[in-house]
DNA sequence: CGGCCGGGACGAACACGTTCGTCACGAACT
DNA sequence: AGTTCGTGACGAACGTGTTCGTCCCGGCCG
């Protein structure tokens, strides 16, 4: 309310506070985010926190996505790379790493909309590929192919996170799975007779059961599918997730 | 800027536009889309075209997500679904159809960010439904495999494009790239083997080959991965692109 | 025919992300 | 030592999505 003294006031009253630093600003998103949840994590809570203003987060973060960005960095430490007891095929505990990496998404999705976007490069998520590319190397899988393998594994996992990030509430998932099932049944049989003969099959099994079978698809791919023969006068022409250029 | 006859006068001079409906809505953010770009789609811009408040519109429209679901709907049409001279292996129609599909979606990334999150029902959504559904069909795949095959396939083609959202002008894409190709050739070469020795290998080749490279480990997949047998006891209990109960 | 009522329309407001112009401070150079 | 310069900090502003309370009009019931 006081315009002047605030600032004044409490970096008397609370000097300990850390500097304006991007760690800093991180940290603090962080730590909101695990006391009140994501949306409570915004520009002007954080410049709150940290006894500024909004525009002055802008000289160590770009924008709220790469903020975002950062924050997941942090939570994908723990994501559990030796999947407990790692026994097992080498499918199964790649498997297992990428249910452990959705489990932290599940937990905040709108993080991961984020990282679909703005491209993760912290150091939580090189041990991740790292992890990933030892296990598909283990498995046998040529050098092209397990390194374009665990940036679609990858995709997939951060886009099945990112579905849910508005599905809050539960009233409002449930209105949408109503929507679709009525849609579907609904739909002419004439024009659409193989979506009246599948619409059970799309609707069928339970998400643990598609995501796992998703899983094993992409693995069964990866490994059957060779790399086209590589052009070695292109360079610089890709963007991991499919790229950027048309 | 004339706060009060502003609404009488402009409905007395255009008395032939379209009544506040639906249908209207998504017609007029069509329109400004395709005249003036994605980002001029706004609640308040649309509401001004139809001589309204933006309160006005969340009769009809939920939000702006589901708006934008509408609008992808109605540029669904141009999909291409009997792929030009649909000569070829019912793969390659199949890609040629994603391909299509993802063209559409490159057009306007952001609105690909809204399609991940929520679900299109719409008419032209549904018959690229159909049409990927038959093509499966054609090609021998087993009714479920089918099924979770499509959202499969349709949720990498749409988070692919999705990724793009936010790389709109041209500096912004090449600097994320540099980032990450330094991040990965200054990468501790103890600690991460695997991901030094194939940096190379996760930069390499063109976006196209990397999309269609993708989309062939789908399908591969796709055919040679069984369902898990079906538990009849359950149902309810999946929503699309992997469900939401975790 | 008169009163009631329900839902669409709307004005105003709130919190948000982001940008711009300005200010002050410390370092570096003369 | 005095001056200059760049960079971080900041106040204010714009445009955004979304919500709330109110109003008004049209159909329905008595």
């Amino acid at each position: 309310m006081t315009p002047r003294p605030k600032n004044q006031a409490s970096r008397r009253e609370r000097p300990a506070k850390p500097a304006l630093t991007r760690e800093g600003i991180v940290a603090t998103a962080v730590a909101v985010l695990r006391a009140e949840g994501l949306e409570k994590v915004t520009m002007r809570r954080l410049a709150q926190e940290l006894d500024t203003g909004p525009a002055s987060l802008y000289v160590y973060v770009a924008s709220t996505a790469e903020l975002h960005a950062a924050v997941l960095d942090e939570l994908l430490g723990e994501v559990d790379l030796d999947q407990a007891a790692s026994q097992g095929d080498w499918r199964e505990r790649v498997i297992g790493v990428l249910s452990s990496y959705i489990t932290v998404l599940f937990a905040h999705p709108a993080l991961a909309r984020s990282a679909l976007t703005v491209w993760p490069s912290g150091e939580n998520y090189l041990r991740l590929l790292e992890r990933l590319l030892a296990l598909l190397d283990e498995g046998g899988v040529p050098p092209v192919q397990a390194a374009w393998g665990v940036d679609l594994l990858l995709q997939v996992a951060t886009a099945t996170a990112a579905e849910q990030s508005t599905r809050g509430q539960s009233g409002d998932a449930d209105r949408e799975w109503d929507d679709l099932t009525r849609a579907l049944h609904e739909v002419d049989e004439r024009t659409h007779p193989h979506l009246r003969a599948l619409a059970a099959s799309l609707l069928a099994g339970t998400p643990g059961q598609r995501r796992t079978w998703g899983f094993q698809v992409l693995l069964n791919g990866i490994v059957h599918t060779p790399a086209p023969h590589p052009d070695h006068s292109s360079h610089h022409s890709a963007t991991p997730h499919g790229g950027t250029r048309p």
